[in-house]
DNA sequence: CTGAAAGCGCTAACAT
DNA sequence: ATGTTAGCGCTTTCAG
């Protein structure tokens, strides 16, 4: 609260520059930390500019540099149906953490349709209104990383990772999915489970691809295992669909993985429903951890991902990217198992 | 896609202007749909942009009007003390659904402490990064509307009504509390309830100070009906202990309402862990729905809210301040109840 | 190391 | 109805 402050906004690089006794340019030099200017005079601008409570005017600053200092994310409404709530909150905060240290503001945009999020692309690069963007929710044949590459505008990926897509050029942020299968696939096994069946997410999402990927050679590792998976939409009406499904087949899993965490706890009503116990009927392992799985009964045995350091970890990629660095493709570690009620051995064991 | 698509951004009005064969003014006044330029030349300007891609550069037209195009929020982390997950994401799609008919930009802030907010506010303000910003989860005695006030930034508030705040020239968007909390607890009395109890949001949110106000009233209003109140961080585990804690009075109540649905689910495991059953033991009514009350067994009676409609309007109303317009204050209709397998009539009757 | 001046792309007041 | 021009506030060359 020093003594200016009441001024209150809309102070120009000139009015401080008066203040301090020397040229804008000098002001602009200071503000910036670069070279060109005293120590001396560096500390009377930046002491003027505070008390006159000076901030820099965005779009005169972008204007001149050609720079947004902003990125964009552009997501499709609902929301629901392409991340579950909870993930996409926690992403935000992760990319939130990154940008605020380099002072980027952060862009957000919905579109009712997926299509129309390359057109946004465009307008954003036309318009310089960001300097980058995230992608998430890479779906299979995605057009938004070629799309992005023609255009010109720098990217970066929430997951979606390098196995078997081309980025374009873009940075990545992965979780190890392959170490996460392992890990539920071999605890279920230590269990003594033999046939495990999982719903799974949307079918058309490069994330969902993985898991299919990770899983089945997880199994085929194992090689005494039964796998099979039902994609779903990752709505709880959608996974209890499945669930039936799976439950109903003459010969029936002992163990069920879901992908999200909503579509885990909706399994134990459809149990409910159908006259089965979790875990004494069959297993029940979720692949995202929350509030959720520790208010079931039973509470529901979780992979802990870490969402919010993996979009960290992509803002800071595609800032490194914007700074004229090279593309980078980071794995994060696999997820860890929280083991919890619904998990234990099959009646009978194979 | 226009056959000039492929030049890719970046086109200057100066050259459409050149393009169209007429000068840089006929140009903009074409474009933003001025008088000053005939029928015949506006169309050919509007072909000619299309034709190369243009778009306006956000910087400079800011720069020139001196208006950013762009709301902002800002957001405490984690956000999920503050809001629930489902709820922020609905908020977000409505804000989103106005100001993109608007196309005004959402700029997202999120920051570790309450106290920052106002910080940002400020160097938004001075640097014209936005031209107002929307508020959320106001406290009891919240500074935030008189700073934006002082600070001279347009604000309208999603919830947090005019009832007993002052809203510093603020509009605001508010659901009707006191016909939610009427909803409720006529609901419960008819089913004979007399014994109504109340796990509720963190005390220090004006959101919560009002359902307090509501629930109280409706309480009196009816007459016979005891009501308490217990008031909780929001999680799922603190909702947890409040359920804990009134079902171990001495005269538990024969209902409990929650003042959200994660917290409503959670007292389902309470309600197990204590070997009591829901509803045969107590009734469990949510004020927010969701997938969550439907996959829980019993299913949990709520009430439907409309919170990306509440946004949207909010989001509204700040625009027609930024046009000039006069501070409004909304009420949407009250929550609408759905009954669902968790509410009954109590065992004794009073 | 400092000061003057040009220019980023657009809008809006001016002159034609 | 159209074309000319002067800024918006900042960065950044270029002389001093």
């Amino acid at each position: 609260m020093s003594a200016g402050e009441q001024h209150g906004g809309r102070v120009t690089i000139r009015q401080v520059a008066v203040h301090a006794g020397v040229s804008e340019a000098a002001v602009s030099y200071a503000l910036n930390g670069r070279p060109g200017v005293s120590e001396q005079t560096r500390a009377r601008v930046l002491a003027a500019a505070r008390e006159l409570g000076w901030a820099p005017n965005i779009a005169a600053r972008s204007l001149g540099t050609a720079r947004a200092n902003a990125v964009g994310m552009v997501l499709v409404r609902p929301p629901r149906v392409m991340v579950v709530d909870s993930f996409f909150t926690q992403m935000l905060s992760g990319v939130e953490a990154e940008l605020n240290r380099a002072e980027v503001a952060l862009v957000l945009h919905l579109v009712d349709a997926f299509e129309q999020t390359i057109d946004v692309y465009r307008r954003w690069y036309a318009g310089r209104a960001v300097d980058g963007v995230i992608l998430t929710d890479l779906r299979h044949d995605d057009p938004r990383p070629a799309a992005l590459r023609d255009i010109g505008l720098p990217g970066a990926l929430i997951g979606g990772g390098p196995d078997d897509f081309d980025l374009c050029g873009l940075s990545s942020v992965d979780a190890d999915v392959a170490g996460t299968a392992r890990g539920i696939l071999g605890y279920l096994r230590a269990l003594r489970h033999r046939d495990v069946a999982r719903v799974a997410g949307p079918a058309d999402l490069l994330h969902t691809a993985q898991r299919d990927a990770a899983y089945a050679a997880a199994a085929d590792d194992l090689g005494d295992l039964r796998y099979r998976v039902v994609h779903t939409n990752y709505s709880a009406a959608d996974g209890m669909r499945a669930t039936r499904e799976l439950l109903s087949t003459a010969g029936p899993p002992t163990a069920l993985v879901f992908d999200n965490d909503v579509m885990a706890a909706a399994a134990l009503r459809v149990a409910h429903e159908m006259g089965l116990a979790v875990p004494a009927d069959f297993s029940v392992v979720a692949w995202d951890d929350s509030d959720l799985c520790q208010i079931t009964v039973p509470e529901i045995t979780a992979m802990v991902q870490t969402p919010a350091l993996q979009a960290e970890l992509t803002a800071r990629a595609l800032l490194r990217a914007l700074a004229g660095g090279e593309p980078t493709h980071v794995v994060l570690p696999a997820g860890t198992l929280t083991a919890r009620g619904s998990t234990r051995p099959p009646k009978r064991l194979g």
